[in-house]
DNA sequence: GCTTTATTTTAGTGTTGACTTAATTACGAT
DNA sequence: ATCGTAATTAAGTCAACACTAAAATAAAGC
């Protein structure tokens, strides 16, 4: 999961959401930016080491893409949590009912 | 969305991961690493900053639990992101029926 | 009141990483 | 072949930040 560490950096966020509005050669996404063209290959790099974007070779260009295989995984975790705090939220509520019941009958007791 | 830069680190990320399953407090979150209390206090800060976690003050000690607010933005991204992304996909596959049905049509014309 | 327990704040240090300029690779065009 | 364009890799610099030890805050228990 260094896809957190991937996508804390701001230009390289900028990049995924330009990226979901279509695909882009590199100069293009470049001149989204005031940073020179090298930071923003080296951003690229990073992004496509973490399965965030691809490039298809054109001649000299490079067009990049989104990957959804990284924002699968991101997702994934997201999910993972998600999931755990829900059945603890269901737990305590099922406890609550439980709570309710023995005290309902605890009151019928006190009453009779 | 500085979100992300908070959850770049491992050792945040964990903790989030340990209060999906349920409370603590910090002493016991502190006890599944091996970090010094100090380095914990000061991780707890920042995800309590992002809107991560909570604390509930009682007595000496702090409880923590998850917000789930911070986690809600960090879905609002990757959904608006996904949303983009398919309103492009299904784009691309409206633009290839088109081009399907004018390839027939042409090749009706070619026949008759 | 003093000690102990739980946690945070402060101050200082080393490492990581985003940036720049310069050099390099790769392709097409003339 | 050489020139120009598109992009990357290399080398070096500076700031951000995760960590530690030490000090400070705060509440309970005796």
């Amino acid at each position: 999961m260094q896809t957190f560490s991937v996508l804390a950096d701001h230009t390289r966020r900028r990049i995924v959401e330009l990226l979901a509005t279509g695909d882009m050669v590199a100069g293009d996404i470049h001149s989204h930016f005031r940073v020179t063209g090298p930071a923003v290959s080296q951003h690229l790099k990073v992004l496509r080491d973490a399965k965030l974007v691809r490039v298809k070779v054109d001649a000299q260009r490079r067009v990049y893409s989104l990957d959804p295989r990284g924002l699968d995984e991101l997702e994934a975790w997201l999910g993972n949590i998600r999931k755990f705090w829900n059945q603890r939220l269901d737990a305590l509520e099922r406890a609550l009912v439980a709570d309710k019941k023995a005290d309902a009958h605890a009151t019928k007791k006190r009453k009779s």
